[in-house]
RNA sequence: GUGAAAGUAGCUCAGUCGGUUAGAGCACUGGAUUGUGGAUCCAGGGGUCGCGGGUUCGAAUCCCGUCUUUCACCCCA
């Protein structure tokens, strides 16, 4: 009986963990050198951390399971409430800033469509306990600086920021009330994938007053921070915000990455737990979801019962990426390929225990080393030797009765007979 | 969760007004080459045509259901 995979997941074989653990490498490399340093949680949470921060409606799209104690738990469908947790529980001993980062394994209930799974990988990058835009400018310059490294420019890619805050602060100032602002985040969020008249009728639908929604249509239109000051008369909190914003692509041009990012005011996020700074990554074709996004929110430790603790992050997910790095054509060719150090062959089987006995040799001084199963002809052995992308091949023939052996450099064709000894001594020095 | 399209070998696909034993290329295995790989040529293995049911003398082909994938919604933590 043959059983599928799970609907909505993926089997990695050798090449696809190849480029699984490229993509990987690389996010962990890049979060070390800017400072970040790795944690992770568990992969399963009890169900009510998810609900805390979203409600009710996140129930449906998550894995829940009950254990055999009866304890409610949810596979994790992302890594921020455990790091808010993991970071409550030890806050008045961890040095601040609080720079981290993780990779976690994530599962999510949803209809699986491209560059949506139900099981997939998402780096994660945070930084705790700082309230100046310069944090939100670092975490975006760490996310640049992986899609800079991975060969997507600013031709590829761009992040659309934008400030909740200040969108709060302007819609307040038309006349929207508190309690309704949740409600049309989720409109205002869909302008950009909407067309104009399917937007504005949505926005009728929550805003039944004419002057408001002419308002926000104004507004709306805005493509630059100055002109937001043209369109409305700034109260105190959204010219704070609006500074903000300003400061940060100051920062962000100081960084060097100022043309990968842009203003777009109608970048809100789903998330209500995001309090100021947002943003989203997109590739510029606009072909993909979202690559990725992130924002401050800056209540969410306190939310989760610790003190009141400014943060800042991003998330990015695998499945987007790879799609993007693909059509970009710049996936395959930067995987490294060679995998083995050595192929031992042995020309006849009275040669095999010589063969074995020399590749445990060269696996204990640290090669990656192989021999052939077979007494198979010299030839097939070199061909495995290739299919495995052996640097060298070692063959061993009636010349080890003389205390010699073969070396063959495979990407060259060149060998040398070379005295058995001397292979291993120089085996060794390579070794160290 | 709603609506639509697709599913033939490991991969990319051909084959359908219903008609013998379902094909190709690539990949894989073996040989040509008894001590030298990547090329070439030859041969071989591999399919309950996604799965289940129905119509029919006869189904990969038509009908229904189901699963998976993809697209549009929903959602996007």
């Amino acid at each position: 009986m043959k059983i599928p995979p799970v609907k909505g997941t993926r089997d990695f074989y050798p090449p696809d963990m190849a480029r699984r653990n490229w993509i990987i490498d690389g996010w962990k490399r890049v979060s070390v050198r800017n400072g970040f340093e790795e944690y992770d949680g568990p992969i399963f949470e009890y169900l009510k951390m998810f609900q805390i921060k979203s409600g009710d409606e996140i129930v449906e799209q998550l894995f829940s399971l009950t254990d055999r104690g009866g304890r409610e738990l949810a596979l994790r469908p992302e890594i921020t409430p455990t790091l808010a947790r993991m970071v409550n529980q030890q806050i008045n001993s961890l040095p601040r800033p609080i720079k981290w980062f993780s990779v976690p394994r994530l599962c999510r209930a949803e209809r699986p469509q491209r560059g949506r799974l139900r099981e997939f990988f998402q780096w994660n990058v945070d930084i705790i306990g700082v309230d100046d835009v310069l944090a939100d400018a670092e975490v975006i310059f760490c996310a640049l600086d992986y899609l800079r490294e991975v060969g997507l420019g600013a031709a590829d890619i761009v992040v659309k920021i934008s400030s909740r805050e200040m969108l709060a602060a302007l819609l307040l100032t038309i006349g929207i009330a508190e309690s309704e602002l949740e409600d049309l985040y989720a409109v205002l969020d869909k302008r950009s994938r909407l067309p104009g008249d399917t937007f504005e009728q949505m926005l009728a639908e929550k805003v039944p007053d004419e002057n408001k929604r002419k308002k926000i249509f104004e507004l709306m239109a805005v493509e630059s921070i100055e002109q937001i000051s043209d369109c409305l008369e700034l109260n105190e909190t959204a010219r704070e915000s609006v500074d903000e914003l300003k400061h940060l692509f100051e920062l962000l041009e100081v960084m060097g990455v100022a043309d990968f990012c842009m203003f777009d005011i109608s970048t809100v996020r789903g998330l209500a737990y995001y309090t100021g700074i947002v943003y989203e990554i997109y590739d510029r074709g606009g072909e993909l979801r979202a690559i990725g996004g992130g924002g401050r929110y800056d209540n969410l430790l306190k939310q989760f019962g610790g003190p009141a603790i400014p943060a800042t992050g991003f998330g990015i997910g695998d499945s987007v990426l790879a799609i993007l790095l693909k059509e970009k054509g710049l996936f395959d060719k930067q995987l490294p390929s060679r995998k083995l150090d050595y192929f031992v062959a042995c020309v006849d089987k009275v040669y095999r225990q010589a063969a074995v006995k020399l590749t445990m040799k060269l696996r204990s001084a640290g090669f990656a080393a192989n021999f052939s199963y077979k007494a198979a002809k010299l030839s097939k052995q070199l061909k495995q030797a290739s299919d495995q992308n052996a640097g060298r091949c070692v063959i061993i023939g009636s010349e080890i009765e003389k205390d010699q052996l073969i070396v063959k450099n495979m990407a060259s064709g060149e060998q040398e007979l070379i005295n058995f000894g001397k292979f291993l001594q120089q085996c060794q020095i390579e070794s160290k």
